[in-house]
DNA sequence: ATTTTCAAT
């Protein structure tokens, strides 16, 4: 079965499927759904791709929306939560963007995704720029994720240990990212990498991460190791686990900063 | 190109 209601994922599983710093041909599907000021989801589980059939967004969708019609809503608002091994690919944008759509009650749809799904890829780029566009909140993983995505889908009591060279790719992940996305909005176009929470890349640094995820998507063993620069980022997140839910600022945000 | 990029060798 590759969808799972109200079921955990392993902690091998997690850690095999959302590590960012190793490619792999399956994706999987963390997703939680739930009505604004509730506490308990109403709907949640994970799900892999069918091989050969489709991709494991479709599947959620499909449970998602079956639940969604199948139940009046209790509220104004509800909140959906993806964790996913890729980011989805065009066609699973689209998709988004027509289940988006179709609900007559608003919908609060947050994705945190492990690793770009060929972020070179023109259209996929487009589907990601719809989804920012109709309010989806999409951002890459980061430690933080990682510890929140631990705790709510594989165990609340387990540590989340952090793997080498997540932070670095994280962060390069997440300026890959900003950079595509900002393609086609002016008002960014001097300030691409500006961050709200005082971000720890130096500027010197900038164009080692980009060639670094240009070149190599997902580098099994990075050729240009460098030790210093690990050690550099290795402290920059307290490891020790906080309450979830907990929701850190979403990047969607920061693009309103100030331009002089 | 409703798709050779979420496998099959």
């Amino acid at each position: 079965m590759p969808l799972r209601l109200n079921k955990e994922i392993s902690e091998d599983e997690f850690y095999g499927q959302f590590s960012n710093v190793k490619a792999s041909h399956q994706t999987l599907l963390c997703f939680s759904l739930k009505e604004d000021d509730k506490t308990l989801w109403k709907l949640w589980g994970h799900a892999y791709n069918n091989p050969g059939q489709c991709h494991a967004e479709i599947l959620v969708l499909r449970e998602m929306e079956e639940y969604l019609v199948a139940n009046i809503p209790n509220t104004t608002k509800y909140s959906i939560t993806w964790f996913l091994s890729y980011s989805p690919c065009r066609w699973c944008c689209d998709e988004i963007t027509n289940f988006l759509m179709k609900s007559q009650t608003k919908i609060e749809f947050n994705i945190k995704a492990a690793r770009p799904y060929y972020f070179d890829d023109d259209e996929n780029q487009k589907g990601l720029k719809m989804l920012r566009r109709l309010g989806v909140l999409i951002k890459m993983m980061e430690y933080s994720d990682y510890e929140e995505c631990l705790y709510l889908f594989v165990d609340p009591c387990t540590k989340f240990i952090a793997w080498p060279d997540l932070e670095v790719q994280s962060i390069a992940n997440k300026m890959i990212f900003h950079h595509l996305l900002a393609q086609d909005d002016n008002r960014l176009d001097n300030h691409l990498f500006t961050t709200d929470d005082s971000s720890p890349v130096h500027a010197g640094s900038t164009s080692d991460f980009e060639s670094h995820v240009l070149i190599n998507k997902f580098p099994p063993e990075d050729p240009n190791k460098t030790p210093d620069k690990k050690d550099e980022f290795s402290d920059i997140r307290t490891p020790q686990k906080t309450c979830f839910p907990q929701r850190t600022r979403e990047f969607g945000k920061e693009v309103k900063r100030k331009l002089f």
